[in-house]
RNA sequence: GGAGGGGUCGCAUAGUUGGUCUAGUGCGCCGCACUUGAAAUGCGGUAGGCCGCAAGGUCUCGAGGGUUCGAAUCCCUCCCCCUCCGCCA
């Protein structure tokens, strides 16, 4: 959420940046409620301040004064309780119109409508070259016994798997190693509900508008699609010490998405499934674009370093405004090397909001002459599977199919290679 | 799921025959005074939202509704917490 106030006076700013991430936005018929909210509230609170008064004097008042000035009164009220209900309708509608309104990408973010203009930033690694035709990660895993997706559906549904296996543990030590990367760099481990009122989702900018995305259940809970949701709801309503910031949380969760969007894409294998694991890092700065930036950068990095202990190929890009959410000032996609696939496939996302969503949420700081600010918020993976398990099945093959553990991940598996 | 008890301005509490409660007190915190310094003491101040250039107004006593000229106080619904019972990874 922006401030009306800047809104207001930034009108052309705002809708540029919407233009920008190719999101159509009804500014002017804000503007109108907005304007209607503050002359109705003006007039309602002149009703109560008399209301106040006359209830004060009535107090002091004796019998036959006194009941004339109640009569009086309940003119007034039936005057009020009119003004109280427009006032409402009318702030429900300019509630509605604020909870559209996107956060402003930044200057540096390419013009774009979709992912595939989004710009290659760096790129890591070498490719690797096989001696021999590599197989897809489910040829792999079949051969293996590391994956079942027929009793997945059978069990779950459209999409559904099971890990079997090496490939079970493989995802467990992949979160493991993970966090005792992340924890010493300062970020407190979590792990947090994946089943979620409705308040997160609209506090991070999922809801309203992504209602069809997300899985609802009974009881007015959602399932979260990623650990930030409930991470940053986990400060709601908060005002935090100032000298706490920045606050850096890693927080383990599952995450449940419906991807309604993407019937057709990736139909074989694990990329892309309804019910996975995240590893997510999130952080709570202060209120300056520098240090939010500062914080980005780390995130980035901090993700970066984690593919590069598991030496898989990747490159770095710039997400372009159409490829923005709602909330996101700016984004940095982390994808790695899919040699079947001869590309690079998303399995990290970097993003900062400045204070989007902290205004939604509530979530103030007070600095140190006592002022509150709205702090800033970010997130990004630190590891998802099993997407990242794609990658890895298919960048470690060996020629007899077995499928070699990375370095860094032997400790925890206790061996150094995958094979019948 | 059953029974009972609660949710008050950082913390702890007062307030339940509706009106000087737009919320008292203690602790904590901040400032000032006293003091060589500190402690102690005294005095003052100590939430936030919204509207407004400002003066000021208004809202918030878990949330939402209702009764009333007027509600922290009465009524309804919901949420949360605690205790006990039941069930249960």
């Amino acid at each position: 959420m922006l401030d009306i106030s800047f809104i207001r006076e930034n009108l052309d700013l705002v809708k540029a940046g919407a233009a920008k991430k190719h999101i159509v936005l009804e500014l002017d018929a804000l503007v109108e409620a907005d304007d209607r909210r503050r002359a109705l509230l003006q007039t309602v609170e002149a009703l109560r301040a008399n209301q106040n008064e006359a209830s004060k004097e009535i107090a002091s008042l004796a019998p036959p004064e006194r009941e004339a000035k109640i009569s009086e009164m309940q003119t007034l009220k039936a005057e009020l309780h009119k003004g109280e209900e427009e006032l409402k309708t009318v702030m429900s509608e300019w509630r509605r119109l604020m909870l559209l309104v996107p956060n402003m990408p930044d200057i540096t973010v390419p013009e774009g409508e979709s992912d595939e203009a989004n710009q290659e930033l760096r790129t890591w690694g070498e490719l690797p070259t096989f001696d021999f035709t590599p197989k897809d990660h489910m040829e792999l895993a079949l051969n293996l016994d590391l994956i079942d997706l027929e009793r997945g559906t059978k069990v779950s549904g459209f999409r559904g798997y099971f890990l079997k296996g090496d490939l079970a543990l493989l995802a467990m030590a992949l979160w493991r190693f993970t966090l005792d990367r992340i924890v010493p760099k300062g970020f407190t481990p979590m792990m947090a509900p994946a089943l979620v009122r409705r308040e997160s989702f609209i506090g991070t900018g999922f809801l309203p508008q992504s209602e069809e995305d997300l899985y609802k259940v009974q009881d007015e809970l959602y399932l979260a699609g990623t650990g930030e949701v409930p991470t940053m709801g986990y400060h709601m309503d908060e005002i935090l010490d100032a000298s706490t910031l920045p606050l850096k949380y890693v927080t383990f969760s599952s995450c449940f998405r419906r991807e309604i969007g993407a019937h057709g894409k990736d139909m074989k294998g694990l990329m892309r499934v309804h019910e996975f694991f995240k590893v997510e890092q999130v952080v709570l700065c202060e209120a300056s674009h520098e240090v939010s930036v500062r914080h980005h950068e780390e995130l980035t990095a901090n993700a970066e370093a984690l593919v590069q202990a598991l030496a898989l190929p990747y490159h770095v890009v710039v997400n372009c405004g159409g490829d923005l959410g709602l909330g996101q000032v700016k984004k940095y996609d982390i994808e790695v090397w899919v040699p079947t696939e001869r590309r690079y496939r998303e399995t990290h996302s970097s993003s900062y909001f400045h204070d989007f969503q902290t205004r939604r949420l509530n979530i103030r700081y007070k600095d140190n002459e006592g002022k509150l600010h709205y702090a800033h918020s970010l997130n990004n993976t630190a590891v998802a599977t099993p997407r990242i398990l794609v990658a890895i099945l298919e960048n470690y093959q060996q020629a007899d199919g077995s499928i070699k553990i990375p370095a860094v991940l032997v400790p925890y598996m206790g061996k150094d290679v995958i094979h019948r």
